[in-house]
DNA sequence: ATCCATTTTGTAAATTATTTACAATGATTG
DNA sequence: CAATCATTGTAAATAATTTACAAAATGGAT
């Protein structure tokens, strides 16, 4: 198995995270936020989940887990909850650019 | 914002993958394996999950999944699934060293 | 075809986790 | 202190998972 191999298996592995779904729980191990207030800054709109129906357990792509990383990042430097989601707003967009990119790069 | 922050940002998001966890039902949505087959699978010792105490839900690394999403592979190719869990071994060590290598790397 | 091991799939009962809605508790600022 | 912002608590209902037992497919060997 060469770097060939090794570049194609890993080497951001965009597939991998364009196609993740992680539910709300799994979300608050991972970023250490509880579940609680995860679903409470959903409530105000500053995170999306995507969920089917009315009911079912939410799911939250790679970029509303990076959003949410990214927010409490800014909420322990001492932004308030709106200002921390707008000043997120700038480096999501490029995110997502940086998204597409590699999306058309990879077909 | 520049092509540095993009970057660190996004240009392998090593630091996202080494903290994810991930529960059965969204491994079988990003997989498209059955959750059945999951638990057959594990049942076997091909793959393993992150399990705290019995009784309590499966969480599965990104390691894990990866190794599942190339086991389909193999099987759709016609190998035996234990050929199948054979071959990847190999692919996976690749895998964690690169990964390993990444974490050397990011600190 | 039959046997045999492998692999997948089904299901029920118990358990775990999440949802929703209502409310209470801190924190911060004017 | 009043008022808004942000977080946290909780109960009842629902969704999702676990475990264990079992039944089908599947495919190869004799």
């Amino acid at each position: 198995m060469d770097k060939m191999r090794e570049n194609k298996d890993l080497s951001f592995d965009f597939d991998f995270l364009d196609n993740l779904v992680v539910g709300i729980g799994e979300v608050a191990q991972i970023t250490s936020i509880p579940t609680r207030q995860i679903r409470y800054w959903e409530d105000k709109g500053i995170i999306t989940s995507l969920t089917e129906e009315e009911g079912k357990n939410r799911r939250y792509d790679y970029k509303n887990i990076k959003k949410m990383l990214l927010i409490k990042e800014l909420l322990d430097e001492g932004y308030t909850l709106d200002a921390s989601a707008e000043k997120v707003k700038k480096r999501m967009e490029i995110i997502e650019e940086t998204l597409n990119k590699l999306k058309k790069g990879s077909r």
